[in-house]
DNA sequence: CTGGGGAGAACGGTATACCGTTCCCGGAAT
DNA sequence: ATTCCGGGAACGGTATACCGTTCTCCCCAG
């Protein structure tokens, strides 16, 4: 699968040029998004815009001011602490509740992880990376504890493009790492109980933290 | 800071009225909440309406059909259970954070109490008790962890105004317990280890929802 | 009585326009 | 040079209008 667009309407498709330009790191953090500068470039009117931006105001890439203008997200290093332990916290529960489903049919995983060994960049290997963690909360069967996992995966693309952009990471290495450190979790799923799933979740995580090139320099202008 | 409000926007006030008469039960699950009919309602435009209903999507009290049409939110007990999961998951997370804030100022939580036990109704009762573990995911320091809890909130105060209108609950008992039970946490934050309040607040909640007057009967036209 | 089809009403998506506020920059006073 | 102030441009909040789609209900055929 690689579509998904099936964005019919403009709002959606605006917030996913937006959400692209911010992602890449086209859209400087702190840049303001008026409304109608935007409607203008994109050849929309200004109410598509304006949902696309309370669409990305959700989703952490932008923030709006007190007096309701929007702008590029700026990240703190503080910012990727509350990521890193919400997701320390989310991730096991979710592996916990997938186990028992995941381990009749962990198909999307393995689907997932042989793409992964294919990827040919940096930048295809997160997204695959991030995949995988969705499929697992997808597969938990709490539809809340899904959406508020989604909720955080902007900031967390919008964080690993920046890091990769900066350090330029080794394909290779991240791949190989990524597909291993995958494929124990796939086999946990298929073997051990839903507590040891949940255990090398957080070790997992933990791991994740530790290996990107985490620096407390300037927020990268 | 006491005010809050600070809502001169028709979209924030119309979000208000609608979430108020969802909550007390007068839009009945499943309602169409039409867009032109509810701006007439208000006397009001459709943007600010349209505004207010994707606020109340965010928070769990209207869902969009496939086409678009906002509807008053359908509760199942799976549902609730969703919300019984995280909530046991968010907390103690969110207590053993606050922990060491706490212990330096628990006045916050020391007001509620106060506030809680001249409480006159089940329905005081209730507010007060969301805004108490409101108060500690507050006192977390994880801004992040606050937005996924309060994106919950919206439907635990659906659902406890729903079962409170059917069952009607003694308010002293409520009151007490309440008070009971909260004066305990408190207790901890102020003398026993970050571990111990997080280990407190899950049996909080675990013995909340045994306390629930939880049924499986009809949804409740 | 039941199922299918069509017409009209209802509804949401979007464009455009207006207004009050906020923002920003330059000039004057210190 | 620095601060304060004022005015015009920029911007967001809202109202209104139009259009295509979806719903709904009734009528007709079976």
């Amino acid at each position: 699968m690689q579509g998904s667009q099936a964005s019919l309407s403009l709002a959606d498709s605006a917030a996913s040029v937006l959400r692209e330009e911010i992602v890449r790191g086209l859209a400087a953090p702190g840049m303001l998004l008026a409304e109608a500068a935007v409607a203008d470039r994109l050849g929309v009117s200004r109410v598509p815009v304006r949902e696309a931006l309370f669409s990305l105001e959700r989703e952490g890439l932008v923030e709006f001011s007190a007096t309701g203008r929007a702008f590029v997200r700026e990240l703190t290093p503080a910012d990727f602490e509350e990521l890193f332990t919400l997701r320390l916290t989310l991730e096991p529960l979710a592996a916990a509740l997938a186990a028992p489903a995941l381990r009749l049919d962990a198909s999307a995983l393995e689907r997932n992880l042989a793409d992964t060994a294919r990827a040919e960049s940096v930048r295809e290997v997160t997204a695959l990376d991030l995949e995988f963690h969705e499929l697992i909360l997808a597969a938990s069967g709490n539809a809340r504890l899904l959406k508020l996992w989604r909720s955080l995966r902007g900031e967390l693309d919008l964080w690993l493009g920046r890091l990769h952009r900066r350090h330029q990471s080794q394909t290779r290495a991240t791949r190989d790492q990524t597909v291993e450190a995958h494929r124990e979790i796939i086999d946990f799923f298929q073997t051990r109980p839903p507590a040891a799933c949940s255990k090398l979740l957080r070790h997992h995580i933990l791991g994740w933290r530790e290996w990107l090139p985490l620096t407390q320099e300037e927020p990268l202008a």
